[in-house]
DNA sequence: CAAGTACGAGAGCGGTGCTCTCTTCAAGAG
DNA sequence: CTCTTGAAGAGAGCACCGCTCTCGTACTTG
């Protein structure tokens, strides 16, 4: 077969297509602990037997779902950077956050999905670390360019940085050609990251159901101390 | 029957911890997805029906569960402030947060069935908020210790504060006797709060796998960043 | 002592994930 | 064009699950 598929394999991947889209309408309905392949495969009009053509078990299949995800996820935070670029890097910070919980409160099981407990196992796949990290990419990708800017502040809590905290594999990417930002400013962005998904998680989740009213409002405030947790300070006039 | 309750409530009492128990166990080994009712019965010696005598649904048992977790975090919390005392304010402060941490990285799947994705249902019953706001409540008492020395630190980001996003309960709750807090502090101690968990989450759910090595460190940096973010400032030399 | 009741046992229902076998049918090799 | 091979689906079946119902028993209570 060449660029073009055989007939064959696009009609796998079309059934394979079809499968997923069949669980994802399941999960959104009634979450990924109720989400069951003889369901999927009865309204598809197959016999269960058959889905394991597709996927070799359910855990696969969750993971595959959980893939598309991130990678939903991770398309949105990339259009809300892209549709407002990074010359107004706190513009764009706060779009990118926005976007994160739109999408976060639009897929509530989705979002539990990938930001809650994980469900297979105890170790994420592999192939989920690419899709997972691509909102962390454009969050990075907003300090880079204010750090460009020479707009990248120290932290003004003492201790707030330390040293050697980085795994190797992110220490690399920071070195990768056209990434200047130093490298102790990547746990601050680490942890600002976690603390994004964590103030998005509690309203997901429903922690915040009698405590906070106005969670929009919160969201935008808190949003505004992250960034100047990262060290962005509010963009210059020139912008 | 007095306050000594008879010996048949006391056996009641006792089985339905016994089965409490073993479901704990079953939950930290092997995760609440994979707890099943008739395992918990059949290490018990009992038949799965019996048990229906005790929680009336998986669900039930679950909720029971997840109350009980609330209540050994909140406990745990509870103790680590009681044990520095919050005269010392950045030391409680640091304590509470490094106690949670490590609750939450002994008991993984415990902490991943309070602060993971919500299981039975989507609205938590109502016998598990008082429980679950004890580590607030905790976080809170802090914060009020250092109000009343007069070190609680108004906002360094500008914005950062905003109005009417508090429910009415927590409303309340900050005019009970003793509670001199202001409001406006409160929606920052919410949205640190979440932040908190956040991090925890991040860690003990995976999501920092290859990307933090030292996660104590960027822990102990960022529960500084939080106080701050709360308007605590480091205890004077009087403490 | 008698009545009532809480408890445990057991069978059973419908559902689940997953495996195995069998048939069909279409694509590629000669 | 025939023949082979392999993929796809159907169906039966296994072990397990949550949950319900019934039935004997043992204990508490009036």
């Amino acid at each position: 077969m060449g660029v073009i598929q055989g007939a064959k394999d696009r009609a796998r991947a079309e059934v394979a297509c079809a499968i997923k889209d069949q669980a994802r309408r399941q999960l959104a309905a009634e979450g990924a602990a109720r989400l069951s392949l003889r369901a999927v495969a009865r309204e598809l009009g197959m016999v269960s037997s058959a889905l394991y053509r597709y996927f070799p078990s359910r855990d696969d299949l969750l993971t595959a779902l959980i893939v598309d995800a991130y990678n939903a996820l991770g398309a949105t935070a990339e259009e809300a950077v892209e549709r407002v670029g990074t010359a107004d890097w706190m513009r764009a910070w706060s779009a990118v956050c926005r976007a994160v919980r739109r999408w976060a409160l639009d897929h509530p099981h989705e979002y539990a999905l990938i930001y809650g407990s994980p469900v297979p196992g105890y170790a994420a796949p592999q192939d989920t670390v690419a899709p997972a990290s691509r909102v962390a990419l454009v969050l990075l990708e907003v300090a880079q360019s204010a750090h460009e800017a020479g707009a990248l502040a120290e932290p003004d809590v003492p201790g707030a940085d330390c040293r050697s905290v980085l795994a190797d594999d992110v220490r690399l990417l920071l070195r990768e050609p056209g990434r200047t930002l130093p490298e102790r400013a990547a746990p601050r962005l680490a942890a600002v990251w976690a603390q994004l998904f964590g103030l998005i998680s509690f309203e997901v989740f429903g922690q915040y159901n009698a405590v906070i009213e106005d969670r929009e409002a919160l969201f935008e405030a808190t949003v505004l101390v992250l960034a100047h947790q990262v060290g962005l300070r509010p963009t210059g006039p020139d912008a």
